[in-house]
DNA sequence: TGGAATTAAATAGCAAGCTATACACATGAG
DNA sequence: CTCATGTGTATAGCTTGCTATTTAATTCCA
């Protein structure tokens, strides 16, 4: 590695991310790494408005509605109009979306202790910190 | 955060990824976060080829094939053919591409200072190393 | 030397991210 | 009640990333 690369936060971040995402889809066969906030969410069979995805996934709102549309598409969640108020939708799971969500699961916590595990046990609690903290300093910034 | 998102360490990085990109941009006005990697490579006069550039950039061949076509197409970088294998062609920035890596190298620094100034004096060096440990353990899974 | 294997780059096609904008419905103020 | 404003989604259009495949040139070996 280079001086630059070694000692750049934000280009090692962006490159750990892109391993991160292609170690994931490469457990996932087939499947891809952006329906995972989805899964998450609604695992427990819950259903949730696209704008509330869109920000518990950290996403903008077209981000959230294409990868919904391709969820849609595959199967995997389901649109239900909302009565209350006709813009709206409620998302849920399909059966074969709750199916591939457990595996979501399993592969993104294999993929997570792959990265603990290159870490100390101590340190594992002071990265996640370092992390929410650069990530709380990036969003003021972007606030601004 | 709820708690996956809190102590996932591939979510918290994908999302400090994002808005690393994004606060670059920002600062670019026009300009993307992709040709970055070009723009440290070439900065002093140097040309590569674009397969040393794409493993410098830590990215495929066809993406780098398309960043520098655009950047081509934008008049930041030359393709010059290489004489000796008709194959390859020796990549190098224009003086406007010299211009923008300037600017991108101070937005660089700028926004690496935003994130490391999150963190305390002592904890700089432990991140770049977690991050480095955790780079090289997940290229070694993707290599097997 | 001539064909096989390797290598550099390009192309096709998809996902996931973004901004800007459009559209349809809801709501609140007068 | 109507019209302006606000809100939830959708769409358009772009970049950056990936894999798989193609094309063209080089190299190696029999």
């Amino acid at each position: 590695m280079s001086y630059v690369r070694e000692t750049s936060a934000g280009y090692l971040t962006n490159w750990a991310a892109r391993l991160f995402a292609r170690a994931i889809e490469r457990r996932l066969a087939g499947g891809n790494s952006g329906p995972m906030p989805v899964f998450f969410a609604l695992q427990d069979g819950g259903a949730m408005t696209q704008k509330a995805l869109a920000q518990l996934a950290a996403v903008e709102q077209p981000t959230m509605a294409n990868t919904l549309s391709r969820m849609e598409r595959d199967g995997l969640v389901l649109r239900t109009p909302d009565p209350n108020d006709r813009r709206s939708a409620r998302v849920s799971l399909t059966p074969l979306g709750r199916e591939r969500a457990k595996a979501a699961f399993v592969s993104a916590l294999e993929v997570n202790g792959i990265a603990t595990d290159a870490l100390e046990p101590e340190e594992r609690e002071l990265f996640y910190g370092m992390m929410r903290r650069i990530i709380a300093a990036l969003e003021r910034d972007a606030a601004v």
